[in-house]
DNA sequence: AGATTTAAAGACTTTTTTATCCTTTTTATG
DNA sequence: CATAAAAAGGATAAAAAAGTCTTTAAATCT
């Protein structure tokens, strides 16, 4: 469905959201013992998050990772197009060119709405809407 | 979603079970030019199937693939599950080992509903069916 | 200014997935 | 029985994904 990265991405991202702010920013060492993402490899994904300006850091002293105003309305879908690139979730099953509505694959109609739907699910949901999940205890933070 | 070796898989079964029957088996290198998966490749995936009983093959002249009655009620899932692993389609979206309905993930419920309907579709649907919709003009078969 | 803290960046290694090549076994047929 | 046709199987190679290590740049604090 999506990549190890995009997973480690989301729930990096996740992490952020719920434990950091401008004021208490929080390092790649910290999320990573948090989450169990490897180091380097975070910080890899984080480096990408940031240059597309879906996250935010600074360095030095007091430095770290978090989220402004802006970052939070972020969509899963935007970190997902960043990590695994944009046509992961909406490329053909089969892996087809020709594959489209009007000339659709074998299985196209048995996945069709149920994708298209969850793509939409992602794109509209936003980080903050799932921190406000999370802090109502609707869902869980992974460990 | 799938991984390139099961829509290759499921390409390759779609195009024995359209174009062949027992008297009139298909050769790996037929099915690799016409549906232009690498035929090295596609013989180890056709191996596998079969393994799994899955399709149906023999050696030798006049040999190749085809498909039984039995065969043709093989699922989609089945295909995907021998390929991928049984857990590719089922496991959690964040990779999260304590993600279930009683414990959500954060990204859980918008993923829950349709991906578990995706994966039921795919389970209930045989290759039969496909057989069928690709028969009557409903879809194609990939070239 | 210098030392320290932190992310950014780049080079590299490992693992997994995808792909190829070559040999062996099975089956049919002349 | 010899030969050819085909899948099965094994070993290897190439590409992509995942992960690590080292150096560089930016920010802060003495």
């Amino acid at each position: 469905m999506l990549s190890n990265s995009s997973k480690y991405a989301i729930n990096a991202v996740l992490y952020v959201a719920v434990n950091s702010s401008i004021e208490n920013k929080i390092l790649a060492k910290d999320i990573s013992r948090e989450t169990q993402i490897p180091q380097a490899y975070l910080s890899k994904l984080m480096q990408e998050l940031t240059r597309h300006n879906l996250i935010s850091s600074v360095r030095g002293p007091n430095g770290g990772f978090y989220l402004t105003d802006e970052n939070r309305g972020v969509s899963l879908l935007q970190i997902v197009n960043v990590i695994d690139g944009d046509n992961r979730l909406t490329s053909c099953m089969l892996g087809l060119h020709a594959c489209d509505h009007q000339h659709p694959c074998a299985v196209h109609h048995l996945v069709g709405d149920t994708k298209t739907r969850f793509v939409e699910n992602l794109e509209k949901t936003t980080v903050q809407d799932l921190v406000s999940d999370i802090k109502s205890g609707k869902s869980f933070l992974g460990i």
